[in-house]
RNA sequence: GGCCCGUUCAUCUAGGGGUUAGGAUACAAGAUUUUCAUUCUUGGUACAGGGGUUCGAUUCCCCUACGGGCUACCA
């Protein structure tokens, strides 16, 4: 089953919490290497020593880990590439840069932020088609193609700060593949010669760790976001400039997660401004302290997230929606990947929740529930709790919601609902109600189908609706119009209970 | 501004030269003559526009419009 040629990676970079996008990146990567017997990898790319934010790495491995999807290789795991942390990799891409500057691919610059500044503002106001530090200006600025290198040798000698950039060549079409977008071709003379390593940190930028580190761990495919297909040219171009183009992965750009309401990319503000979670996990900025939501927080099981996060952009071909992880795997493929961005579909994502609420055992569920409602929940024995939870799980779509949907097998209702009181509580309700605790109290096995037959034969003999003494009693039971069959309430409620409450409400309620 | 990618119901999407353009969510109505919810049934709404190619285009090609991404010594 194993299939040693099939590497992927997921590659954040540790500079916040991971953003749910993030997620079904990594599950694409995930179930595209389980499909074919490949190896998952996780490496974090922390190059910008000025964007690091401390917890981040945790906080990703956190996510997977309750997500469910184990990495093979990486950081925390390690493996036959290690190290995955790319500033534990530092001295790897220096010699490659350096290579390529050797043999005339990338040169030395040593233009300040003022000067970059400047360019762009000049080439800006001047129109130029490209703004960009490119092969149609660099002749003009400070680098070893116009200082020379023995006088950009000794610069670096006395300390100045420099960066190494690429040299894009003139006028040229690169093509490139895309295993979801077909082929593409773009012309050189809009790329610009980026840099590639900053001697500042002596950190490569992404372009080259990423490339470097894919060569070098072997990965056979690259799934990523699309926004990154307009680096794509530069990175095909990065393979053949160092000699490994035999070797260079196939690419696959997966479309955008859009706000809910169209209007751009989702981002890491989004969630709170319109009331739903962008994260996995709950996450608190170490800086302002200020609290995002998280899916596991906000009552998600992490099987109906991974599901519906699936079907953000892909899907089986067939009409089935309900995929527990190891059908995903079995069904996924690039192929069926869409190619335009898919907008949050926050609704979606609630009924995936409640479908999986239904699916999972009483028992499952009962744990968590009395997990959320530990105090209220003391003096119950646990196979009661499971059985309200069996009763009332399939109401709702979180875990959370249960409580308002099953107080009254626990508490006494505090109060009536005073709308229903008005429809249903006619001026012979209290005495039906009188009558009717006479007939409950008869009922020597008090169960539900005994109590259904009782109260039923009661109705008839009284020539009413059922709803004349059903819904009054659900009332003085529940204090409102909402719960499962009435006869299981009786039931699990027990007749002393049963009895009590109807006594009381009628001492309480006023008929109209 | 430049470059790149995209465009089927409100949303996620299936389909692909000849279909009553399918499903799911959401919404609406009905049913379950005990509530509420679930569930079930039913319903409406879609191929961005204009040119080609073709006997025929939603499907292939071009243009326009719109949407999105990128355009950092960020990833």
């Amino acid at each position: 089953m194993s299939n040693q040629s099939i590497r992927v990676r997921f590659a954040p970079s540790p500079t916040g919490p991971l953003h749910i996008g993030g997620v079904r990146t990594a599950l694409y990567n995930y179930l595209f290497a389980k499909k074919l017997g490949g190896t998952f990898i996780l490496r974090i790319e922390d190059t910008d020593s000025n964007r690091f934010v401390p917890g981040a790495e945790e906080y990703i491995i956190d996510s997977f880990k309750w997500c469910g999807l184990p990495f093979d290789e990486g950081v925390g795991i390690g493996g036959p590439y290690a190290p995955y942390r790319q500033s534990e990799r530092k001295e790897i891409y220096k010699q490659y840069a350096q290579q390529l500057i050797r043999e005339d691919k990338a040169y030395y610059a040593f233009d300040t932020p003022e000067e970059l500044e400047n360019l762009r503002k000049k080439l800006e106001s001047e129109k130029a088609s490209n703004t960009s530090y490119s092969y149609h200006v660099r002749k003009d600025m400070n680098n070893s193609l116009t200082l020379g290198m023995a006088a950009s040798e000794s610069m670096i000698n006395e300390g100045i700060p420099y960066v190494i950039r690429i040299k894009m060549p003139e006028n040229t079409i690169i093509e490139v593949n895309d295993i979801i977008r077909g082929k593409i071709e773009v012309n050189t003379s809009t790329l610009d010669d980026k840099v590639l390593w900053k001697s500042s940190d002596q950190l490569p930028t992404y372009h080259l760790a990423n490339v470097t580190d894919d060569f070098l761990m072997k990965i056979s495919h690259v799934i990523r976001g699309e926004e990154w297909l307009p680096s794509l040219p530069l990175h095909v171009l990065l393979y053949q400039y160092l000699g490994w183009q035999a070797s260079m992965p196939q690419f696959a750009h997966l479309p955008l997660l859009l706000k809910p309401d169209g209007k751009g990319k989702l981002s890491k503000r989004d969630g709170d401004k319109m009331g739903f979670p962008v994260f996995p996990l709950e996450w608190i900025d170490p800086k302002t302290d200020e609290i995002s939501m998280g899916y596991r927080e906000s009552g998600y099981f992490p099987d109906a997230l991974v599901n519906f996060l699936s079907f953000l952009g892909w899907n089986p071909g067939t009409e089935k929606e309900l995929f527990s992880l190891n059908e995903l795997i079995d069904a996924f493929s690039l192929e069926h990947v869409s190619k335009s961005g898919a907008r949050f579909d926050f609704e979606k994502a609630k009924w995936f929740n409640h479908q999986y609420l239904m699916q999972k055992s009483p028992e499952e569920i009962g744990n968590i529930f009395m997990k959320i409602n530990k105090e209220k929940l003391e003096a119950f024995p646990q196979d009661y709790i499971i059985k309200v939870c069996g009763l009332v799980k399939d109401r709702v779509s979180f875990v959370h919601e249960m409580w308002s949907q099953s107080y009254f097998f626990f508490e006494d209702p505090q109060q009536y609902d005073q709308e229903l009181i008005k429809k249903k509580w006619k001026s012979d309700t209290n005495t039906l109600l009188s009558d009717a605790i006479n007939v409950l109290d008869n009922i020597s096995l008090f169960t539900a189908p005994a109590i259904h037959d009782a109260l039923h034969e009661f109705c008839q003999q009284k020539n009413i609706g059922l709803g004349m003494v059903m819904i009054p009693l659900r009332l003085s039971l529940v204090g409102a119009g909402i719960g499962p069959d009435l006869p299981l309430i009786l039931e699990m409620l027990g007749k002393q209970t049963v009895i009590k409450r109807i006594q009381k409400s009628i001492n309480t309620i006023k008929s109209e």
